[in-house]
DNA sequence: CCCCAGTTTGGAACCGGTTCCATCTACCAT
DNA sequence: ATGGTAGATGGAACCGGTTCCAAACTGGGG
């Protein structure tokens, strides 16, 4: 049997010099003559040695070289779009990617718990999950270092999504189009993870109407459980109404198409009958000329992982919280309104 | 400052008792008696003493409770409703999950090297690479168990899928419906990653054409980078051939969104003047309404799991190759060869 | 009362790295 | 020649667990 694997005394003992040198030249210190560096690389070369990672870790509290990413339903296409850039920008760093998805309360809390302890990673970017005080100050305690994407904490470095301003853009664009009657559709505002993009788009659609003297309507708010299913099934409820709304803001693209396959199986058009405008610009939106609220997210994952790296290089750096901003994307399933619907 | 952690000696001290019998009850050793056992425990409450993982796992070369996933382009779609399978049933194991993505033929190479070296993870899952025989003998040598997804190799257990005849039961449908201008339209066949997925449907395409008396024609196969973009390219240019053909297999749904794009943007119809059949139902393909076959992804990565789960408990288990199989998913994009258009 | 087997326990050695201190050279300035 | 200094090197100690051998304790049989 070919032995499992030969270690640093091996390499030492080959090379006819002592462990310190063979780890000093793993780690490139400056102090070793090239003379014998060159006889090191020829042992490891030889030996076809390579480093055990959790050797390295355990003494010198090393690194792990490894980041954590908690982060809940991580297959939705949002996302999965932030994944993207994450592990773009990973790629070119030494650092592996250890997934941590989170489908339940408990589960988050539970990560919240383990994952510092473990050491199993050098720091850990949170999406979209807001920690408790409590989470704070222990992850502080067992000092790894934490970036919020799409979450905040006064106490750790975070991105946020403008989604006050997502929210008033994309009803102030349908205002614009003459719409009055307008339903948001989103989320479970009180969702047991605390998310709060639901709510602060919420904030934003109350804001944009208010600033127009349009009342809100309380009727035309419905939320559920995400995805695109339940989605079209508020929709249902929406057209039922006595006084339907002439368009729809959904809390996501995903909740978009559930809205649009609603109202077409009613038998009316999108954007003739009613306005749909989503939000995120999915990768898929482009391809059914969804009109939506950009907001960046693979540009959002790559700058995640900048400061997490940022992070781990001065553990002191200052904590900022960089604020993302969101844009309307134009296409066509907003118009409008017609008046002869009305 | 609260100190980082307490050890296992400080356990034994506060406990009165020897190191070793801390880490007996650690691992519920039999042989510690009750009382000795109480007092332990007492002093891990109090200290509040985790033992860590790391130090753990280079003693005794113990588990690192984490498994690999070494996946290229874990972000389309297929890959994504797979992995989707994949963190679902791992969630309810004690395994985290460590992802390797690969973009380039040279980051695959250096995951096959490094992966088993770093003992950083009990096993891995290999989705739609195909490790060579010096890899397989690598990762026999590191003792690393290895179960492929989509993908073979005789001396692992393995999933594949039935993609011979996923292509036949496309390109039979198609001509079942009176189309013989069937165009195939897939990855290039000679990725640079021994992809081997578009090669075998195009076998499939080729035997249907064959059983049914109709002769290949090369000009109706297009290949190229994966992608909706690309896809739309290549359909053009399938278009514009002095006799197009009636009928378009895509290897993928996603690039079956390219092909709808440029047929329509030609001004024709789908099915009405060309028919679409896709590949993999992904969660998109529903809403469109395409034609697809399906392969049961999110199944096939639960599968997955539970062959790499086996194999963690039983190392010499039997190694197996399970076939998925696949099935034509009739919706709205493929119809009756239409004689006007011929 | 002694001996032996079985149970429980303590603690040294070990896993494979890093770190740091002591030592050894080589070379230059005085 | 002599001392001083910087650079290169060896190797013991350490990281925090597990493992295993030896020793202590226990109780029953002769």
């Amino acid at each position: 049997m070919a032995k499992n694997s030969s270690t640093i005394r091996d390499v030492a003992e080959l090379a006819g010099v002592g462990v310190g040198t063979v780890s000093r030249v793993l780690n490139e210190s400056p102090s070793v003559s090239a003379e014998t560096r060159r006889k090191v690389l020829a042992a490891i070369e030889e030996l076809n040695y390579r480093p055990s990672s959790v050797a390295r870790l355990l003494s010198s509290g090393g690194k792990s070289l490894a980041i954590g990413l908690i982060v809940p339903f991580f297959t939705r296409p949002a996302f999965v779009e932030r994944l993207r850039g994450i592990e773009a920008s990973l790629v070119n760093s030494p650092y592996n990617l250890v997934l941590y998805n989170v489908e339940t309360p408990e589960h988050q809390q539970e990560l919240f718990e383990r994952v510092p302890y473990e050491q199993r990673v050098d720091g850990v970017i949170v999406m979209s999950l807001y920690p408790s005080d409590a989470d704070v100050e222990r992850f502080a305690r067992y000092n790894l270092p934490v970036v919020l994407v799409d979450a905040y904490h006064p106490q750790l470095p975070s991105l946020t999504i403008d989604d006050i301003n997502g929210g008033r853009l994309a009803t102030q664009y349908l205002i614009d189009l003459g719409h009055t009657r307008i339903a948001y559709l989103s989320d479970d505002i009180d969702s047991p993870f605390r998310f709060r993009a639901s709510a602060r788009r919420l904030q934003g659609y109350q804001q944009a109407l208010t600033d127009n003297g349009i009342p809100f309507n309380p009727e035309y708010h419905k939320q559920g459980e995400h995805g695109r299913y339940r989605a079209r099934h508020l929709t249902t409820e929406l057209l039922d109404l006595d006084d339907p709304p002439t368009a729809i803001f959904t809390a996501s693209d995903t909740q978009a198409l559930g809205t649009i396959e609603a109202i077409r199986s009613k038998g009316l058009n999108v954007p003739g009958d009613v306005s749909v405008i989503g939000y995120d610009d999915i990768t898929i939106s482009s391809y059914i000329g969804l009109t939506t609220i950009s907001q960046s997210l693979y540009e959002t994952g790559i700058r995640g992982v900048r400061a997490m790296l940022k992070r781990l290089d001065q553990k002191n750096a200052e904590v900022t919280e960089q604020v993302i901003p969101v844009s309307l994307v134009v296409r066509e399933t907003a118009a409008p309104l017609n008046a002869a619907t009305v």
